[in-house]
RNA sequence: GGGCUCAUAGCUCAGUUGGUUAGAGCGUUACAUUGACAUUGUAAAGGUCAGAGGUUCGAAUCCUCUUGGGCCCACCA
């Protein structure tokens, strides 16, 4: 043995000896009870992170720990296509070579991506390798695999077919950048000081920092108990406006804040959330003034053409010149809506793919609400369980298509009746980039094959009728639905994808899974999907217990981003301390599920540790060599040879591993680890080994103290796989010790069984 | 505006239903040690547990308020 542990041999050795030992695998042991994970497969858009890094540590070692109690022990390794986000993050590859994704058609894009993210794929994988993650590499799955895209489109199918899926005009976040809608929880919202301008508006004056979308106004609204406005409510003014007189009726909402600016409020219900669900409530009409490209339309008069921005520039200037202005608030701050790369999200009202969450003959809401409050699917830590309880309660219709060529595309064909109800972007024989309405387009002699050929995307008004590829009549003209879904709709369908729903027997075994490890942070995004989705296809939650940990915070204790360039490379820690050290290090800091600063003392720390329990080993060694000790079995060693030391340590460990069990039976991982931690090192080390080296009985002494250490490399062996199973490998070994392999091999002391399993 | 959460040693954090002198890692100081240990061991210093009030035989722990952080949701034209 070398002086001092060497973690690079150790990680270079051990996993592939545990790979081909079979033990990842659950048939190794077909009659155990069945423990399955199923890995939150990380993105393919780029390299893993600490957070990852965190999640595999804790789900290894509860695959780990049940392995080594006798499960049949699964944990199923993936990778997320991450539809938007990969595409957003190769686009900017693409920019880099002055190219964008109107250089490729649909198919080409697609293929690009496919090589772009097939090379993250293999990083990751060897990653989660070189995590020490003990999983079944047979079982691997990709959320775009022929496999996982079937079951989506059945999904979907089933879904139609019990008339949860509709399509509907609705108001959605639009980016005219990105060219796609984003789902509420996609977006952030930052802070900003914009201009805010009082207009002259027939009678009233009324403040808004978007004058361009006035071309879209249809009304004028007030807060109904707003005396100064009274007697206007309900009559028609007549306003003056850039491109001549129109009339707005005068409604009265509580929508409208009378502190506000003049408590009057000009209605664009096209371009604006509250505006547009004032008009649902009044019957107004809704206008759109902006196009898809984000340019105002033939509605802006002589401003058709130009960009909101610009839009608005010249608006307040002819506005000025028309004294249609009365004064500019320049300090107005205000919260803006921005999608993930950072645009300004236009809300606009578009033909989008919806799913109904409450629909009254089948709910989907309601019995994934009932699961967590019955305690069917246990949330820990539970202060957590309200955010979800909430989000259910508060969900509505879930938007479930996006504009994303990477993706999964939704299986359905519309008929081509009408060309006018279709807006199409297409790339021309001649390479030309072109879009617009199909009627207008076939009208400029564009030819139907032409357009089909080079199609990039389709946008059928809401009223169209669709039909699936199988129901297609021959010698009608369709257009493929151009949408992909939601990653969430196919992610929310994991735990049935990767264990091949229906009929495998992977899915008879396994499902539902024990427990969903992940960060809180997709709670609502993921884990509440999959709960509804996996009720509504199999009627069973697809986990019993869900385990959230805290997002690991930078050194500096903010939230790690590129932009604050205060990102943790795990590697530099892996090459540094190693991975045991980085894996153990990580769990102390998770306590309670609570975000927590990286704690690099502690990773330092548990190096150190690993060094400890290294020369323990050693000392081990020496000594047996030195003084010739045979070692025998602890059993056969007469009691009344124990000395009130040995009796001691063995009374103690026993204890440990009780500990140990109850602690992870509660996910209490930091205590679990501590406590090794502080028994090995001064209980063992400090107090019985230097005992030892004064003892004249060195066979019993040598035995018992090889015995103890042995327990506690086991209990280790979950936290620390690479240094424990290189020490178990050079103790000798006991005739009574079933395997050779540390992997199969739980200390089992009769009182010590109390833990919650599943 | 609604909700969650936090405030404990110089730093990062534990402290599980309220119960003896409040703990760990790192850091600091002193001494010892180079025949297991990139050292390690022994010991020490360091906290009115954010502040105020309350419940209790007893509060870091439960309740109320105050102050100051973090985060989530909603979002004002």
């Amino acid at each position: 043995m070398d002086k001092a542990y060497n973690h690079k041999h150790a990680e270079e050795k051990w996993y592939d000896f545990w790979e081909k030992s079979g033990f990842f695998k659950p048939e190794v042991n077909p009659l155990g009870k069945p423990y399955t994970i199923v890995l939150p497969p990380p993105n393919a858009s780029g390299k893993m992170h600490i957070g990852n890094v965190l999640m595999i540590a804790i789900e290894d070692i509860l695959i780990r720990w049940h392995r080594m109690k006798g499960y049949s022990a699964l944990w199923i390794p993936g990778s997320d296509h991450a539809g938007a986000e990969t595409q957003i993050t190769f686009e900017r590859e693409l920019k880099k070579q002055g190219k964008s994704r109107f250089s490729y058609n649909r198919t080409e894009l697609y293929q690009a991506i496919w090589g772009f993210v097939q090379e993250n794929k293999n990083v990751i994988k060897k990653q989660i390798r070189q995590m020490g993650a003990s999983v079944d590499w047979d079982r691997y799955a990709f959320t775009l695999d022929d496999k996982a895209i079937s079951i989506v489109h059945n999904t979907f199918r089933k879904l139609a077919k019990d008339n949860l899926i509709y399509r509907g005009d609705y108001m959605v976040n639009y980016c005219t950048k990105c060219g796609t809608t984003y789902s509420d929880v996609e977006l952030r919202h930052e802070e900003r000081k914009d201009p805010l301008y009082y207009l002259k508006y027939g009678p009233f004056v009324l403040a808004t920092v978007r004058p361009e979308t006035k071309f879209g106004d249809t009304a004028i609204a007030v807060n109904p108990g707003d005396k100064r406005y009274k007697d206007w409510i309900g009559k028609e003014v007549e306003v003056e406006g850039l491109n001549g007189k129109f009339n707005l009726r005068v409604i009265a909402d509580n929508f409208v804040d009378p502190l506000f600016g003049t408590g009057v409020v000009k209605v664009t219900p096209a371009h604006d959330k509250n505006d547009y669900d004032a008009s649902l409530r009044h019957n107004l009409e809704i206008k759109p003034v902006i196009d898809m490209d984000g340019k105002l339309n033939e509605k802006a008069g002589k401003y058709q053409g130009l960009s909101v921005l610009e839009g608005r520039k010249r608006v307040v200037a002819d506005l000025r010149d028309g004294n249609l202005l009365e004064k500019i608030d320049e300090n107005y701050v205000h919260n803006v809506t921005l999608c993930k790369a950072g645009h300004d999200i236009e809300p606009m009202v578009l033909p989008n793919w919806f799913i109904k969450v409450d629909d009254k003959k089948k709910s989907l809401k309601k019995p994934a609400f009932d699961v967590v409050k019955k305690g069917l699917v246990k949330i820990y830590p539970k202060w957590r369980e309200i955010t979800y309880t909430r989000w259910i309660d508060e969900m509505h219709d879930w938007p479930i298509s996006r504009q994303n060529v990477w993706g999964i595309q939704i299986p359905v064909w519309y008929e081509v009746v009408d060309p006018n109800k279709f807006y199409i972007w297409f790339i021309d024989k001649n390479n030309e980039y072109r879009h617009g309405n199909l009627g207008k387009l076939l009208d400029q002699d564009f030819k139907i094959d032409e357009i089909i050929s080079g199609l990039q995307r389709v946008l059928a008004m809401a009223n169209v009728s669709w039909v699936f590829a199988d129901d297609k009549d021959d010698g009608k003209i369709y257009f493929p639905e151009t949408d992909t879904f939601d990653t969430w709709f196919s992610s929310g369908q994991w735990p049935i994808a990767t264990l091949g729903y229906p009929e495998s027997s992977d899915f008879k075994k396994f499902y539902p899974t024990s427990v969903l490890e992940t960060g809180w942070e997709i709670l609502r995004l993921w884990v509440s999907r999959m709960v509804m989705l996996g009720i509504y296809i199999t009627g069973k939650p697809p986990f019993h217990s869900v385990y959230l940990h805290g997002i690991v915070r930078a050194l500096d204790g903010r939230k790690m981003s590129k932009s604050l360039g205060n990102v943790i490379n795990p590697d530099e820690y892996i090459d540094q301390y190693g991975v045991d050290a980085l894996r153990m290090g990580l769990i102390a800091g998770t306590a309670n599920g609570k975000d927590f600063t990286f704690p690099k003392d502690r990773v330092i720390a548990y190096k150190h540790f690993a060094n400890k329990i290294w020369n323990m080993g050693r000392f081990i060694l020496v000594m047996i060599n030195e003084y010739n000790v045979e070692i025998i079995s602890l059993n056969s060693i007469d009691s009344k040879k124990f000395t009130k030391e040995d009796k001691a340590i063995l009374k103690d460990v026993r204890k440990v591993v009780g500990k140990v069990d109850i602690s992870l039976g509660k996910y209490r991982f930091a205590d679990a680890g501590e406590e090794i931690y502080q028994f090995m090192w001064h209980t063992i080390a400090d107090k019985y080994i230097e005992q030892v080296k004064n003892r004249d009985d060195k066979q019993i002494a040598l035995t018992v103290l090889l015995h103890v250490y042995k327990t506690c490399l086991k209990l280790l062996h979950p936290f620390m796989p690479y240094v424990t199973e290189e020490l178990y490998q050079y103790m000798p070994k006991e005739a009574s010790e079933p395997n050779s392999i540390m992997i199969a091999n739980w200390p089992i002391y009769e009182k010590s069984t109390s833990f919650n399993a599943k």
